[in-house]
RNA sequence: GGCCUGUUGGUGAAGCGGUUAACACGUCGCCCUCUCAAGGCGAUAUUCAUGGGUCCAAGUCCCAUACAGGUCACCA
């Protein structure tokens, strides 16, 4: 009785816990259709490590047959960032990620803002108070600063429990004194448990973990009204009836108060997957991929590299589950939805971020592509990021094509290109806009020979008819007569008696048209560039060589 | 400090009591080739942090030690 006139003082105008138990029924899913969640708290925008734990609640959901919504969790108002949440969401849509839940689209379990929740956590916060389960705390800041420190002192556990919980059984008639009086307090859960008593966590991922019981009064209600982390979470994955939690491995240690706060509400468990978090290296020592500190954990980091979203999915997926890749290069031509994700293939322990493999897996991805594909997306991409580039390739779609065309429709394509930007760093020097910017562009190429024979090949035997074969035979001629050898054998048995090998002619054309002795296959650039073209620079070639 | 977790090659990792210790990235050779990318072949862990133990048999089970990470708020 007593315990009810402290409620109803504390919580005058709330509904009935039972109110929510009824507004909020079980779903109706088909057996083992698991239900999950993601839920960040509003930082305004969405990085790697966000990406990855929610990549794993979506597909498990979704191939389950399940629900996986987005849940908002702000219960902390210092921490309020400007459009945090419309950020957040932005991100994912722009990720085309899709919630079948979550603030914006709205569902039957909302709603998706914890903050807009308040009058639900305070019912069963009232709940417990009226059981005498729960209770109103007046210790100031000053007190606990004081019992952590004799705690510390005298080598005892620190917190908030057992005989060290000053208000625990303060006589609820003070209590509602106090109250009356103005006080400021909180409301703390009255702890059942003994430390001395064992649990057990029977993780999805990293298996049975043995942890003491929960003996601390912790915090349920702030002062501000609001919950904390932990009583939202049983109240709130309670009643959106989430089935699976899936959440980030530094949650392991409060798991036991999450337990005992589920059985202190009559609420059934969920089950729990913890994932281990994506790490880096930093000098010698690894710690989790900070959203501050790695400019790769930012999406945008990638968009401004110009590496497809579908990339980072990709990446996620292979570090998500462990036999995704092997199974992704022997069915090249499924996709991640295709491959079923499974708990026991997640990793236990830290994942170490890879740049260089996912920058692989890019290349991979790329050599997928169609050239036309590639030239749309590069398009956009430059329109955004590379105004000058988009203005050269945005009205002939042609000639980019066909340059990305090259040695792309075989059986092996190449796969040179891992990004949006590396198509112009790839081709740079067939647009006469790019290479005339460059202030000397052969400045580094010398030959011990004289070269200018290389004019007579192309006033007099370079035919842009010709095909590839006719072609090839062609300059073989040529090259022998002036001195090349034209098999590598005879070449390796004795270079003196030779110029140089058919690859160093080669070269020099090669040179002479992108600057660089790598490129991909020089028939088709020679003849995309075109023969008047190539006179002119063969003329630029000459001049700055000869210098 | 208490509680919890992890430690397999240059890197990410598979492995669940008996395998030549997968696979991928990287690196290095050779082959192919007009170059590069790709591709083919091969090399990169006599050994799974260290020390004990259990067992016919241990990377795999147990115990210690070391190192690394997480967590101990009116933050999530």
């Amino acid at each position: 009785m007593e315990y009810k006139e402290l409620a109803d003082l504390i919580f005058p105008n709330v509904k009935d816990a039972s109110y929510y138990e009824e507004k909020y029924p079980e779903r109706d899913l088909k057996e083992g259709a698991m239900v999950t969640r993601f839920a960040p708290s509003p930082t305004g925008f969405v990085h790697m490590g966000s990406l990855y734990t929610s990549f794993s609640a979506i597909t498990l959901a979704r191939q389950s047959g399940g629900v996986v919504y987005l849940r908002i969790e702000d219960t902390d108002q210092k921490r309020e960032v400007e459009n945090g949440v419309e950020g957040i969401i932005n991100d994912f849509n722009n990720l085309k990620i899709y919630f079948d839940e979550g603030p914006t689209q709205g569902g039957n379990y909302g709603p998706y803002i914890q903050s807009e929740r308040r009058d639900i956590y305070q019912s069963f916060a009232k709940k417990l108070l009226e059981e005498g389960k729960a209770y109103p705390c007046f210790a100031t800041e000053e007190e606990l600063k004081n019992l952590r420190e004799m705690q510390e002192l005298n080598k005892e556990r620190i917190g908030y429990y057992g005989s060290w919980a000053k208000y625990r059984n303060l006589p609820v008639e003070e209590a509602i004194n106090k109250i009356k009086n103005g006080e400021d307090y909180i409301i703390r859960l009255k702890s059942p448990g003994d430390f001395n008593n064992k649990i057990i966590l029977d993780d999805c991922i990293k298996g049975k973990i043995e942890m003491p019981e929960n003996d601390m009064d912790i915090v349920i209600i702030k002062s501000d009204g609001l919950p904390t982390y932990h009583f939202a979470h049983a109240v709130d994955d309670h009643l959106m009836r989430t089935t699976h939690v899936i959440r980030g491995d530094e949650w392991v240690s409060s798991y036991p108060i999450h337990k005992q706060l589920f059985e202190v509400l009559g609420f059934r468990e969920p089950k729990y997957a913890h994932i281990a978090p994506l790490t880096i290296k930093e000098g010698t020592t690894i710690r989790k991929l900070s959203k501050r500190k790695d400019k790769e954990s930012a999406i945008s980091f990638y968009n401004k590299i110009g590496v497809p979203d579908e990339v980072i999915k990709l990446y996620i997926a292979t570090i998500n589950n462990s036999s995704f890749e092997e199974w992704y290069i022997a069915n090249p031509d499924k996709t991640i939805d295709d491959y079923e994700f499974t708990f026991d293939k997640m990793p236990i322990g830290g994942s170490l971020f890879d740049l260089d493999k996912l920058m692989s897996i890019s290349k991979v991805y790329f050599s997928k592509l169609t050239a036309q594909d590639i030239y749309k997306r590069t398009l956009e991409y430059s329109k955004e990021y590379d105004q000058e580039f988009y203005e050269l390739i945005k009205d002939d779609s042609n000639y980019l094509t066909s340059l990305l065309n090259i040695e792309r429709n075989i059986e092996r394509p190449r796969m040179d290109i891992g990004s949006y930007s590396d198509v112009k760093k790839e081709f740079w020097y067939m647009f006469d806009t790019l290479f005339t910017k460059v202030d000397k562009p052969y400045q580094d190429v010398s030959y011990p020979y004289d070269i200018t024979f290389i004019r007579d090949y192309f006033t007099k035997v370079y035919n842009e008819e010709d095909n590839e074969e006719e072609w090839f035979n062609k300059v073989k001629d040529f090259a022998s007569s002036v001195g090349f050898a034209i098999n590598r054998k005879e070449y390796k048995e004795d270079p003196t008696k030779f110029l140089g090998n058919i690859a160093d002619f080669c070269s020099i054309i090669r040179v002479m048209l992108t600057t660089s002795n790598m490129s991909p296959n020089m028939y088709d650039l020679l003849k995309i560039y075109g023969k008047d073209k190539l006179l002119q620079r063969l003329d630029i070639f000459l001049k700055d060589v000869n210098n």
